[in-house]
DNA sequence: TTTATTGAAACCATTGTAGTTACATTCCAT
DNA sequence: ATGGAATGTAACTACAATGGTTTCAATAAA
């Protein structure tokens, strides 16, 4: 069981957005670099796009922040591709036997303690910026910041998997 | 998405467990009360009983015990099931393109924080037993404690679905 | 008007969960 | 000892969710 990988593509995307000319973050760019398909890539830009924090045109090459990194929490993002819904982390059995005392109370008694540790989860994504991310990955590559990353994240990378090219 | 509901029924069968008569708390009585398939409360058991929290053998009636509720928290229980593995609550989307600087460390860049979340929900459940959880039933219940529910608690109740009846 | 791109629908393959059947093994009571 | 009941496990099925893929209409810019 794990959260869908549609949370750090998303988050990937947006620090993308963040170091590219405009007009060149297109869907097939960020796929190149995330390595997937261009098709999910936009699947999640229209997310994001609805959540307010990404703009894009139909016909018009690449999706634009509406914020900068500095004010968008990874609770942002989280919640803007659904990762996980409201309340929804943890699942209680459905349908135990009213007849009995113990299952006729269990989704009562534990349901708070299952929200109050979704919950807690949750503050951990709200107290990180993207920008933060998108720091910790130019310190990685022992860059200054996100300026000198965006000088150097080459606009049309080679894929590991069968390369998009620019023909 | 949400983590596996062996969790909720593996607390629901430890409380049961702990207000059964010895002997008396077989895999379809508790199936009976969890509303499910007495193999699947075995499968359970048997992760239970492997993580020492319980103890069955093949042939005589029931699962024991072998700590007080009061010993076993939230966390005991979510990882005798393997309710989410070691870390893996989130994924991060494997093989971005390492000729990008940012594919190159996006997954460096979030997995701490991605570890920090889990274990910060991983947190709540530590600090809660199963006992706490029986005494919210009992109090839902509107009795004393877990005597009074042991009493109450109906040996062979019948089921939503088809009763198992002991005939 | 041509071309590139987005947005969206539809479809498929894979995976994980839970429910189910079946059966060997083990123990207790007669 | 033998029969009945329960556990432990393997195998199979149904179902839902995920991510990848194809396809195409709509849009905008050159």
């Amino acid at each position: 069981m794990n959260i869908s990988t549609k949370f750090p593509v998303a988050v990937h995307t947006l620090i993308l957005l963040s170091v590219s000319e405009p007009g060149t973050a297109t869907s097939e760019f960020i796929a190149s670099s995330v390595n997937t398909n261009p098709v999910v890539i936009r699947r999640i830009t229209g997310m994001l796009g609805r959540a307010g924090l990404v703009e894009a045109r139909a016909g018009v090459a690449g999706s634009r922040l509406r914020r900068p990194l500095e004010d968008i929490t990874l609770l942002d993002v989280y919640k803007a591709v659904n990762a996980v819904g409201e309340g929804e982390l943890f699942a209680v059995h459905d349908s135990p036997n009213p007849n009995c005392e113990v299952g006729r109370n269990i989704q009562a008694a534990m349901n708070p303690i299952f929200i109050e540790a979704q919950r807690a989860m949750e503050r951990v994504l709200e107290n990180t910026t993207v920008a933060a991310v998108a720091g910790d990955v130019s310190q990685l590559e022992g860059l200054g910041g996100l300026e000198a990353l965006a000088a150097i994240c080459p606009p049309a990378p080679a894929g590991t998997s069968e390369a998009p090219g620019r023909e």
